[in-house]
DNA sequence: TGAATAGTGTCTATAAGACAATATCCC
DNA sequence: GGGATATTGTCTTATAGACACTATTCA
């Protein structure tokens, strides 16, 4: 890291960043990643874009910034118009400001990411022309980061539109690095579930397998989970215990 | 977290949706937190506004994005022309978009951490009229996250501009988070320095006394270090081995 | 020589991984 | 009863915290 100190600012330097406020503005928009897990992989909500640019390939949900919301509501109103999804889990994520990102013209990307369960999913987003639940493929392990794949359920890959790609990605590895401290994998499964299908969330966001013993222990230790009293039923084997989240979450 | 799915989108939502490039855009600002540590605190530069609104009020370095410049190169233009720094580490951290944020138009705020060692620091932004250095007050532990309060060297409270008290919380908050399995506590020393400084810089940033032993063993085995061969002189007591950010950062 | 901190070695407590044994349901 | 998975218990291993001890420099 170098740290090359006292470069002497340009008159230009001062110029560009006391007047600013002449610039021509940006736009201002965000784009959702909705995701959700399901048969070991994850998967999130794409839109077929039928206008130029990019007119065909597959993006986010997204909208402009809308002059009286904040960014949050902004996400919340592209979930509930996109996806008809309202109280999900949503948080914001990273902004994207390359200025050459959108041909068009200047448009900043504010990037948020939504968890939802493969219940709610089918209900809210069933695959339509225009509408499509793609599956993610992560070329990378870890926390490494770059560009994922979103596949259709033929698993041919799906055209990413603008830096979706790159939005995705960083999308994936948030989560991952997310999971192991905060309580996440709950938001990616219907109300109660077996402690079996919470490793099964974890195990398909972080993309590798799990000890199953020092998960149990791990997650009952964490104190996020209730034990519900209540047991699957119909199961073909022993029916494990059903959990859902804590009221005091954490302590 | 409730779920409640289905909500009918109205005729208003699509439209506020679709037709939202019709809106007036608002302002997009980049807000530098510079960060450094020295004698057990988390220092900051700030910068009195001369101007309305919030006149007198100290704020973090930052400027309006200019058309063809990305975000990051937005974050670098501020730190080169008001602490006159290049090539210091810095990070996106936030966005914030809170419609009333600021009182005389829209705008929306990419905010940025940067860190550089003390020594830069008193090179770059000695304490002036408009620029002064300010102590951190954390009045939270651990990540629970929250406002910060910002101190002169008299340690009294300096009044902060805007939203800028939360987004140095939110700074804190990062770098406590980060710290453990990021490499960036090197980034506020300079390029070689003792296991102790480091140590100390640790426990600043955390805010709390770490164990000595395992933090030797802890840095030492996360191969980010390498020794220099060289030690301290002068220092009244055992010179200590200084220690320099390893080439090949981790395995 | 003594003050002060660097660096090493050892013991203990805690958490993760591995494995075995038992429990419980449906067929 | 047999298949299948849940749940519990024990053992081993890695890591963090605690503490004692030695090493090295300058005053």
């Amino acid at each position: 890291m170098p740290r090359d100190a006292d470069r002497a600012p340009t008159e230009a330097d001062y110029l560009a960043a006391y007047d600013a406020e002449a610039f021509e503005r940006p736009s201002v928009a965000v784009d959702v990643a909705l995701i959700s897990a399901s048969e070991g992989a994850l998967r999130v909500l794409l839109v077929e874009r039928s206008e130029h640019p990019q007119r065909g390939r597959w993006a986010l949900p997204g909208g402009f910034v809308a002059p009286n919301e904040s960014l949050d509501e902004a996400a919340e109103r592209v979930l509930a118009v996109k996806a008809r999804l309202t109280g999900v889990f949503l948080e914001q994520l990273y902004t994207f400001g390359d200025p050459t990102r959108d041909p068009r013209t200047r448009v900043i990307s504010v990037a948020y990411y939504a968890l939802v369960d493969a219940a709610t999913w089918d209900r809210a987003a069933r695959d339509t022309e225009k509408l499509r639940v793609a599956r993610l493929v992560v070329p990378w392990e870890g926390e490494t980061g770059g560009p994922v794949e979103a596949r259709d359920p033929d698993d041919r890959p799906l055209a990413l539109a603008f830096d979706h790609e790159q939005i995705l990605g960083m999308a994936v590895r948030r989560l991952r690095g997310k999971l192991d401290y905060a309580p996440i994998g709950f938001q990616l499964l219907p109300p109660q579930f077996t402690l079996r299908r919470l490793q099964d969330v974890h195990e398909t966001i972080l993309g590798r397998p799990l000890n199953k013993d020092s998960f149990r222990r791990r997650m009952l230790a964490s104190g996020n989970l209730e034990a519900t009293g209540e047991r699957e039923e119909c199961v073909g084997h022993r029916p494990a215990e059903r959990y859902r989240i804590a009221r005091r979450s954490a302590v």
